[in-house]
DNA sequence: AATAAATAGATGTTTAAACATCTTTTTACA
DNA sequence: TGTAAAAAGATGTTTAAACATCTATTTATT
Protein backbone atom coordinates (compact mmCIF):
# COMPACT_ATOMS: atom_id res chain seq x y z
CA UNK A 1 0.00 0.00 0.00
CA UNK A 2 1.37 3.39 -0.79
CA UNK A 3 1.49 6.12 1.33
CA UNK A 4 -0.95 7.66 -1.50
CA UNK A 5 -3.32 5.11 -0.76
CA UNK A 6 -2.21 5.24 3.47
CA UNK A 7 -3.74 8.54 3.45
CA UNK A 8 -5.66 8.46 0.76
CA UNK A 9 -3.75 11.62 -0.76
CA UNK A 10 -2.96 11.78 -4.42
CA UNK A 11 -1.03 14.83 -4.66
CA UNK A 12 1.43 16.50 -2.67
CA UNK A 13 3.09 20.05 -2.84
CA UNK A 14 6.77 18.60 -3.17
CA UNK A 15 8.55 15.13 -3.17
CA UNK A 16 9.85 16.82 0.05
CA UNK A 17 6.83 17.15 1.75
CA UNK A 18 5.25 13.76 0.87
CA UNK A 19 8.60 11.85 1.77
CA UNK A 20 8.05 13.85 5.22
CA UNK A 21 4.27 12.74 5.60
CA UNK A 22 5.50 8.69 4.38
CA UNK A 23 8.27 9.21 7.14
CA UNK A 24 5.80 10.18 9.72
CA UNK A 25 3.31 7.70 8.86
CA UNK A 26 5.66 4.54 8.58
CA UNK A 27 7.27 5.36 11.88
CA UNK A 28 3.51 5.46 13.77
CA UNK A 29 2.74 2.91 11.61
CA UNK A 30 6.39 0.92 13.19
CA UNK A 31 5.41 2.29 16.74
CA UNK A 32 1.52 0.94 16.64
CA UNK A 33 3.09 -2.72 15.58
CA UNK A 34 6.07 -2.72 18.55
CA UNK A 35 3.46 -1.47 20.42
CA UNK A 36 1.42 -4.52 19.57
CA UNK A 37 3.98 -7.05 20.34
CA UNK A 38 5.23 -5.35 23.95
CA UNK A 39 1.66 -5.24 25.55
CA UNK A 40 1.28 -8.59 26.33
CA UNK A 41 4.82 -8.25 27.80
CA UNK A 42 3.66 -4.95 30.66
CA UNK A 43 6.35 -2.53 28.11
CA UNK A 44 6.08 0.18 26.31
CA UNK A 45 8.16 1.14 23.53
CA UNK A 46 9.84 3.91 25.81
CA UNK A 47 10.61 1.63 28.32
CA UNK A 48 11.87 -1.15 25.80
CA UNK A 49 14.33 1.66 24.48
CA UNK A 50 15.50 2.22 28.14
CA UNK A 51 16.08 -1.61 28.66
CA UNK A 52 18.14 -2.00 25.74
CA UNK A 53 20.49 0.92 26.45
CA UNK A 54 20.88 -0.21 30.12
CA UNK A 55 21.53 -3.43 28.17
CA UNK A 56 24.40 -2.38 26.53
CA UNK A 57 26.25 -0.62 29.03
CA UNK A 58 25.43 -3.97 31.67
CA UNK A 59 27.15 -4.13 34.05
CA UNK A 60 28.01 -0.90 34.24
CA UNK A 61 25.47 1.24 35.78
CA UNK A 62 25.21 4.88 33.55
CA UNK A 63 22.74 7.93 35.07
CA UNK A 64 19.53 9.29 33.93
CA UNK A 65 21.22 11.99 31.83
CA UNK A 66 23.28 9.80 29.62
CA UNK A 67 20.17 7.67 29.34
CA UNK A 68 17.95 10.52 27.84
CA UNK A 69 21.07 11.73 25.75
CA UNK A 70 20.68 8.02 23.79
CA UNK A 71 17.04 7.70 23.91
CA UNK A 72 15.38 7.82 20.31
CA UNK A 73 12.89 10.29 21.93
CA UNK A 74 14.98 13.11 23.02
CA UNK A 75 12.16 14.76 25.28
CA UNK A 76 11.09 11.82 27.28
CA UNK A 77 11.05 11.94 30.84
CA UNK A 78 12.80 9.73 31.85
CA UNK A 79 12.57 10.44 35.58
CA UNK A 80 9.34 9.17 36.15
CA UNK A 81 9.81 6.26 33.31
CA UNK A 82 12.83 5.12 35.39
CA UNK A 83 10.10 5.15 38.43
CA UNK A 84 7.84 2.97 36.01
CA UNK A 85 10.61 0.24 35.53
CA UNK A 86 12.14 0.70 39.22
CA UNK A 87 8.12 -0.23 40.32
CA UNK A 88 8.26 -3.02 38.00
CA UNK A 89 11.41 -4.48 39.26
CA UNK A 90 13.17 -4.26 35.66
CA UNK A 91 15.81 -1.42 37.02
CA UNK A 92 17.55 -0.81 39.93
CA UNK A 93 18.54 2.57 40.90
CA UNK A 94 21.26 3.64 43.57
CA UNK A 95 23.01 7.00 44.30
CA UNK A 96 26.24 7.65 42.52
CA UNK A 97 29.32 8.24 45.05
CA UNK A 98 31.17 10.69 43.36
CA UNK A 99 28.50 12.58 42.33
CA UNK A 100 25.45 13.09 45.28
CA UNK A 101 23.48 15.18 42.19
CA UNK A 102 23.76 11.79 40.42
CA UNK A 103 22.40 8.58 39.84
CA UNK A 104 23.42 4.89 39.24
CA UNK A 105 21.07 2.92 36.91
CA UNK A 106 21.29 -0.55 36.12
CA UNK A 107 19.06 -3.42 34.69
CA UNK A 108 17.68 -6.15 36.68
CA UNK A 109 18.32 -9.87 36.62
CA UNK A 110 14.52 -9.38 35.99
CA UNK A 111 14.79 -6.84 33.15
CA UNK A 112 17.71 -8.75 31.43
CA UNK A 113 15.19 -11.88 31.30
CA UNK A 114 12.54 -9.73 29.68
CA UNK A 115 14.58 -8.31 27.28
CA UNK A 116 15.35 -11.75 25.99
CA UNK A 117 11.79 -12.58 25.65
CA UNK A 118 11.15 -9.67 23.88
CA UNK A 119 14.54 -9.66 21.79
CA UNK A 120 13.15 -13.12 20.46
CA UNK A 121 9.69 -11.29 19.63
CA UNK A 122 11.11 -8.94 17.88
CA UNK A 123 13.65 -10.80 15.63
CA UNK A 124 10.45 -12.66 14.83
CA UNK A 125 8.83 -9.68 13.46
CA UNK A 126 12.04 -7.81 12.06
CA UNK A 127 11.26 -8.42 8.78
CA UNK A 128 7.62 -7.67 9.40
CA UNK A 129 8.61 -4.22 10.76
CA UNK A 130 10.51 -3.45 7.82
CA UNK A 131 10.12 -5.36 4.19
CA UNK A 132 13.70 -4.32 3.17
CA UNK A 133 16.71 -5.69 2.18
CA UNK A 134 20.26 -5.45 4.19
CA UNK A 135 21.13 -3.32 1.34
CA UNK A 136 17.73 -1.32 0.94
CA UNK A 137 18.19 -1.03 4.70
CA UNK A 138 21.51 0.50 4.48
CA UNK A 139 20.27 3.11 1.83
CA UNK A 140 17.30 4.39 3.77
CA UNK A 141 19.37 4.87 6.85
CA UNK A 142 21.91 6.62 5.07
CA UNK A 143 18.91 8.76 3.27
CA UNK A 144 17.67 10.01 6.81
CA UNK A 145 21.54 10.45 8.01
CA UNK A 146 21.64 13.01 5.12
CA UNK A 147 18.13 14.42 5.21
CA UNK A 148 18.59 15.25 9.17
CA UNK A 149 21.95 17.08 7.92
CA UNK B 1 25.24 13.77 12.89
CA UNK B 2 25.24 10.17 11.81
CA UNK B 3 22.42 7.94 14.09
CA UNK B 4 25.27 6.08 15.71
CA UNK B 5 26.62 9.99 17.57
CA UNK B 6 23.19 10.58 17.81
CA UNK B 7 22.01 8.19 20.09
CA UNK B 8 25.60 7.20 21.03
CA UNK B 9 25.37 3.47 19.70
CA UNK B 10 27.95 2.15 17.64
CA UNK B 11 26.77 -1.56 16.91
CA UNK B 12 23.42 -2.69 15.69
CA UNK B 13 22.28 -6.26 15.29
CA UNK B 14 21.35 -5.55 11.78
CA UNK B 15 21.41 -3.26 9.21
CA UNK B 16 17.06 -3.88 9.40
CA UNK B 17 17.22 -2.47 13.40
CA UNK B 18 19.66 0.28 12.74
CA UNK B 19 17.03 1.46 10.07
CA UNK B 20 14.18 1.21 12.56
CA UNK B 21 15.90 3.20 14.92
CA UNK B 22 16.89 5.46 12.23
CA UNK B 23 13.69 5.52 11.45
CA UNK B 24 11.91 6.21 14.71
CA UNK B 25 14.47 8.66 15.65
CA UNK B 26 14.00 10.97 11.95
CA UNK B 27 10.23 10.66 13.10
CA UNK B 28 10.63 11.92 16.65
CA UNK B 29 13.51 14.72 15.17
CA UNK B 30 10.76 15.82 12.87
CA UNK B 31 8.17 16.06 14.85
CA UNK B 32 9.94 18.54 17.23
CA UNK B 33 10.86 20.72 14.78
CA UNK B 34 7.16 20.83 13.79
CA UNK B 35 5.93 21.47 16.90
CA UNK B 36 8.56 24.59 17.69
CA UNK B 37 7.15 25.99 14.48
CA UNK B 38 3.36 25.71 15.31
CA UNK B 39 4.14 26.29 18.56
CA UNK B 40 3.37 30.32 17.95
CA UNK B 41 0.74 29.59 16.07
CA UNK B 42 -1.28 27.85 18.77
CA UNK B 43 -1.90 24.39 17.20
CA UNK B 44 -0.37 21.11 17.53
CA UNK B 45 1.06 18.75 14.89
CA UNK B 46 -2.16 16.83 14.64
CA UNK B 47 -4.11 19.86 14.38
CA UNK B 48 -2.41 21.33 11.42
CA UNK B 49 -2.98 17.64 10.01
CA UNK B 50 -7.02 17.76 10.40
CA UNK B 51 -6.90 21.28 8.77
CA UNK B 52 -4.67 20.59 6.07
CA UNK B 53 -6.76 17.53 5.46
CA UNK B 54 -10.00 19.93 5.53
CA UNK B 55 -8.65 21.75 3.64
CA UNK B 56 -7.52 19.56 0.94
CA UNK B 57 -11.61 18.98 0.26
CA UNK B 58 -12.75 22.33 0.92
CA UNK B 59 -15.49 23.50 0.10
CA UNK B 60 -16.80 20.10 0.48
CA UNK B 61 -17.42 19.30 4.23
CA UNK B 62 -16.18 15.33 5.40
CA UNK B 63 -17.13 13.10 8.30
CA UNK B 64 -15.03 12.44 11.01
CA UNK B 65 -14.39 9.07 10.32
CA UNK B 66 -13.16 10.33 6.73
CA UNK B 67 -11.00 12.76 8.59
CA UNK B 68 -9.21 9.40 10.44
CA UNK B 69 -9.03 7.90 7.14
CA UNK B 70 -6.74 9.99 6.04
CA UNK B 71 -4.74 11.52 9.20
CA UNK B 72 -0.96 10.37 9.75
CA UNK B 73 -1.92 8.93 12.93
CA UNK B 74 -4.45 6.01 12.36
CA UNK B 75 -5.42 5.80 16.47
CA UNK B 76 -5.92 9.85 16.60
CA UNK B 77 -8.77 10.40 19.08
CA UNK B 78 -10.65 12.50 16.44
CA UNK B 79 -13.83 13.67 18.45
CA UNK B 80 -11.47 15.24 20.89
CA UNK B 81 -9.24 16.98 18.41
CA UNK B 82 -11.99 18.36 16.46
CA UNK B 83 -13.53 19.38 19.43
CA UNK B 84 -10.67 21.76 20.34
CA UNK B 85 -10.40 22.91 16.75
CA UNK B 86 -14.14 23.99 17.02
CA UNK B 87 -13.31 25.73 20.28
CA UNK B 88 -10.59 27.66 18.35
CA UNK B 89 -13.31 28.75 16.25
CA UNK B 90 -10.95 26.93 13.01
CA UNK B 91 -13.33 24.21 12.03
CA UNK B 92 -17.04 24.09 12.03
CA UNK B 93 -19.34 21.13 12.48
CA UNK B 94 -22.75 21.15 11.60
CA UNK B 95 -25.00 17.21 11.40
CA UNK B 96 -25.11 15.45 8.02
CA UNK B 97 -28.75 15.95 6.56
CA UNK B 98 -28.48 12.31 5.00
CA UNK B 99 -26.92 10.45 8.08
CA UNK B 100 -28.32 11.82 11.59
CA UNK B 101 -25.12 9.73 13.14
CA UNK B 102 -22.54 11.68 11.14
CA UNK B 103 -21.08 15.58 10.93
CA UNK B 104 -20.57 17.29 8.31
CA UNK B 105 -16.85 18.91 9.22
CA UNK B 106 -15.63 22.14 6.98
CA UNK B 107 -12.54 24.32 7.71
CA UNK B 108 -13.79 27.52 8.91
CA UNK B 109 -12.29 31.63 7.20
CA UNK B 110 -9.84 31.26 10.67
CA UNK B 111 -8.49 28.17 9.46
CA UNK B 112 -7.85 28.52 6.12
CA UNK B 113 -6.24 31.63 7.03
CA UNK B 114 -4.20 30.28 9.83
CA UNK B 115 -3.34 27.50 7.18
CA UNK B 116 -1.82 30.00 5.18
CA UNK B 117 0.72 31.75 7.73
CA UNK B 118 1.93 28.29 8.27
CA UNK B 119 2.38 27.05 4.70
CA UNK B 120 4.31 30.29 4.90
CA UNK B 121 6.15 29.20 7.75
CA UNK B 122 6.56 25.45 6.64
CA UNK B 123 7.93 26.63 2.71
CA UNK B 124 10.63 28.01 4.67
CA UNK B 125 11.64 25.43 6.68
CA UNK B 126 10.68 22.66 4.00
CA UNK B 127 14.27 22.01 3.28
CA UNK B 128 15.31 22.28 6.39
CA UNK B 129 13.19 19.32 7.47
CA UNK B 130 14.78 17.10 4.85
CA UNK B 131 18.02 17.92 3.45
CA UNK B 132 17.23 15.46 0.41
CA UNK B 133 17.11 16.63 -3.55
CA UNK B 134 14.49 15.78 -5.10
CA UNK B 135 15.37 12.74 -6.16
CA UNK B 136 16.54 11.53 -2.61
CA UNK B 137 13.20 12.51 -1.39
CA UNK B 138 11.35 10.39 -3.91
CA UNK B 139 14.04 7.45 -3.06
CA UNK B 140 13.37 7.66 0.81
CA UNK B 141 9.63 7.83 -0.27
CA UNK B 142 9.62 4.73 -2.18
CA UNK B 143 12.08 3.02 0.58
CA UNK B 144 9.28 3.30 2.86
CA UNK B 145 6.20 2.60 1.24
CA UNK B 146 8.35 -1.14 0.03
CA UNK B 147 9.37 -0.88 3.67
CA UNK B 148 5.69 -1.36 4.65
CA UNK B 149 5.05 -3.81 2.16
C1' DA C 1 -41.01 -6.24 9.13
C1' DA C 2 -38.12 -7.67 13.02
C1' DT C 3 -33.89 -8.31 14.78
C1' DA C 4 -28.96 -8.57 14.62
C1' DA C 5 -24.82 -6.45 13.15
C1' DA C 6 -22.26 -2.66 11.85
C1' DT C 7 -21.16 2.26 11.79
C1' DA C 8 -20.50 7.22 13.53
C1' DG C 9 -19.28 9.51 17.04
C1' DA C 10 -19.35 10.94 22.06
C1' DT C 11 -17.72 10.23 26.55
C1' DG C 12 -15.38 8.24 30.93
C1' DT C 13 -11.25 6.92 32.95
C1' DT C 14 -6.58 5.86 33.44
C1' DT C 15 -2.08 6.81 32.09
C1' DA C 16 1.51 9.29 30.19
C1' DA C 17 3.33 13.36 27.71
C1' DA C 18 4.61 18.44 27.96
C1' DC C 19 6.30 22.06 30.17
C1' DA C 20 7.89 24.61 33.71
C1' DT C 21 9.84 25.07 38.15
C1' DC C 22 12.47 23.70 42.20
C1' DT C 23 16.28 21.53 45.13
C1' DT C 24 20.66 19.89 45.69
C1' DT C 25 25.25 19.50 44.38
C1' DT C 26 29.08 20.56 41.52
C1' DT C 27 31.87 23.52 38.69
C1' DA C 28 33.80 27.89 37.18
C1' DC C 29 35.96 32.13 37.99
C1' DA C 30 36.74 36.60 39.77
C1' DT D 1 37.44 31.51 49.15
C1' DG D 2 33.03 33.11 47.98
C1' DT D 3 29.58 33.56 44.76
C1' DA D 4 27.39 32.81 40.45
C1' DA D 5 26.37 29.56 36.95
C1' DA D 6 25.56 25.06 35.48
C1' DA D 7 24.17 20.31 35.96
C1' DA D 8 21.34 16.22 37.72
C1' DG D 9 17.03 14.95 38.96
C1' DA D 10 12.67 15.36 41.25
C1' DT D 11 8.20 17.12 41.29
C1' DG D 12 3.79 19.90 40.21
C1' DT D 13 0.45 20.94 36.94
C1' DT D 14 -1.90 21.11 32.73
C1' DT D 15 -2.96 18.85 28.64
C1' DA D 16 -3.44 15.17 25.65
C1' DA D 17 -3.00 10.22 24.49
C1' DA D 18 -4.85 5.38 25.16
C1' DC D 19 -8.26 2.41 25.78
C1' DA D 20 -12.61 0.94 26.54
C1' DT D 21 -17.40 1.57 26.65
C1' DC D 22 -21.77 3.65 25.38
C1' DT D 23 -25.65 5.76 22.48
C1' DA D 24 -27.90 6.57 18.34
C1' DT D 25 -28.59 5.44 13.79
C1' DT D 26 -28.15 2.79 9.70
C1' DT D 27 -27.50 -1.44 7.13
C1' DA D 28 -27.91 -6.36 6.54
C1' DT D 29 -30.22 -10.80 7.37
C1' DT D 30 -33.76 -14.07 7.34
Amino acid sequence: MTIEEEIKQTKFKSAHHKAVLNLLFTASWIQNKQKEYFEPFGVTCQQYNILRILRGKHPEPISAVEIKSRMLDKHSDVSRLLDRLIGKKLVVKNKCPNDKRASNISIALSGMALLEKLDQAINNIDNQMLKLSKEESKQLSDLLDKGRG
